[in-house]
DNA sequence: TGACTTTTCAAACATGCGTTTTAAACTGTT
DNA sequence: AACAGTTTAAAACGCATGTTTGAAAAGTCA
């Protein structure tokens, strides 16, 4: 026949790919059966084997092709507003709406989070391939807003801080959702937050910084200050 | 006539949620088998739907389990330090150490994260009864270091911020390890970890308390004490 | 001891799963 | 139209899992 009968406008590998990253994300490897992906998907059983070996390769194949649409939609923009708090607002907005917005890539935030949770070696390949990066953007910022030297094992801890409170709307939310049913997370009140994690951590840096003799040049330690450690 | 009868030494059941708590926060709850579970207890296939019915039942005796352990070994006080201050570091190092310590509850945590991802029935009665208490303790510390009115929604907000910094390091623990090998979680690691981040969070306070005209009318705690070091 | 209850055990059952197999349908080329 | 290579379809296989069963063992109380 002329008309398509087997071949829908999106190739069987790219339903099989969004199925299966939607049910992976939901329900976990384990307890995600290939059933249900390709019931989603509208593909055979024996699909996921033809095309990608294995429930393990379909795995691993669904978050090469997560991240590859996350890069394409939220290319990486180091240099996002001109002073270091811009710079700052600039990025935790930006990961805040990465990690909770309602969108395609809905699931792979939430399939990151379960590799955190229960690394495979999925989580090797993210970490050098995209964390490793971000974690440098935010430590950046960091640096410039404390003056701490470049080195400064602080600076890992602080950018661990403004990272935790925005990973904790991810990995908490079911938690918040029950204590605090009023809070929402449309557009609006993600940019909220973000102002409120900004300012947080802003001020707190702001603290570290005082404590910090300035030096443009940066690469003297400080000596009066110290932390029990 | 049901009289408790005396149990051998080491009771199954008790075997049996030890074992359970194991595997359930390594695996997940679909991943893990009664047959590992019963291995590990040296018990049989029937007994875990002898003494709690199905797979399920066990799962939610291992919360109710979990809780009262972990309320017996670390028993809540709300007034541990004098000043606002060290209130909130008390709290944050004993969160921090409940959270990552080794020890005997280790699983609880890891369960407990797992719900958060994956919420069930058990995270209901978890939240109500002891997550909704913890928020309002570090709640009140935030209020008392903020003088912010006391139902001020950015209370809420700091409050997350707080324990966001601190759950970072159970949820994203895998991340940190790959990221930052050279970070150790021994007790002085975890002290060190707990300064920092009552540091942080002070600095963003107090940075907050000073946009905040004070009240005259006397509505907030008593202590208006600010301690460095 | 001996009746009675509670707990443990080994074996089997039923189901759902990942995977394989075999054949049919479709594609492009000559 | 006929062929060869690629993709899809339906059914079945083998295995692990949660659950059930029926009886043996252990414990309790007269």
């Amino acid at each position: 026949m002329a008309t398509p009968p087997h071949h829908p406008p999106a190739a069987t590998e790219n339903r099989l790919l969004e199925s299966a990253g939607e049910v992976f994300a939901e329900k976990g490897f384990r307890a995600a059966t290939i059933r249900d992906i390709i019931r989603r998907a509208k593909a055979n059983v024996a699909a996921v084997n033809y095309h990608y070996g294995d429930k393990q390769g379909l795995y691993t194949a669904v978050f090469r092709y997560a991240r590859k649409c996350c890069e394409e939609q939220f290319p990486v923009d180091a240099d996002a507003g001109s002073t270091p708090h811009e710079q700052l607002h600039a990025f935790v907005r930006s990961l805040l709406r990465r990690i909770l917005d309602h969108g395609r890539p809905a699931w792979h935030w939430q399939l990151m989070a379960r590799e955190m949770m229960e690394p495979s070696a999925a989580l090797d390949e993210m970490v050098e391939q995209s964390i490793r990066r971000e974690f440098a953007i935010i430590a950046g910022i960091v640096q410039a807003i404390t003056h701490l030297p470049p080195h400064d094992p602080r600076i890992r801890l602080c950018a661990s801080s403004v990272i935790g409170q925005v990973l904790f709307y991810r990995h908490a939310q079911a938690v918040v959702h029950r204590l605090h049913p009023e809070q929402e997370f449309a557009r609006k009140d993600l940019d909220a937050l973000a102002i409120h994690i900004t300012d947080f951590s802003a001020g707190a840096l702001e603290a570290i910084a005082k404590r910090q003799p300035v030096k443009p040049n940066g690469r003297r330690r400080s000596g009066s200050r110290e932390k029990n450690a």
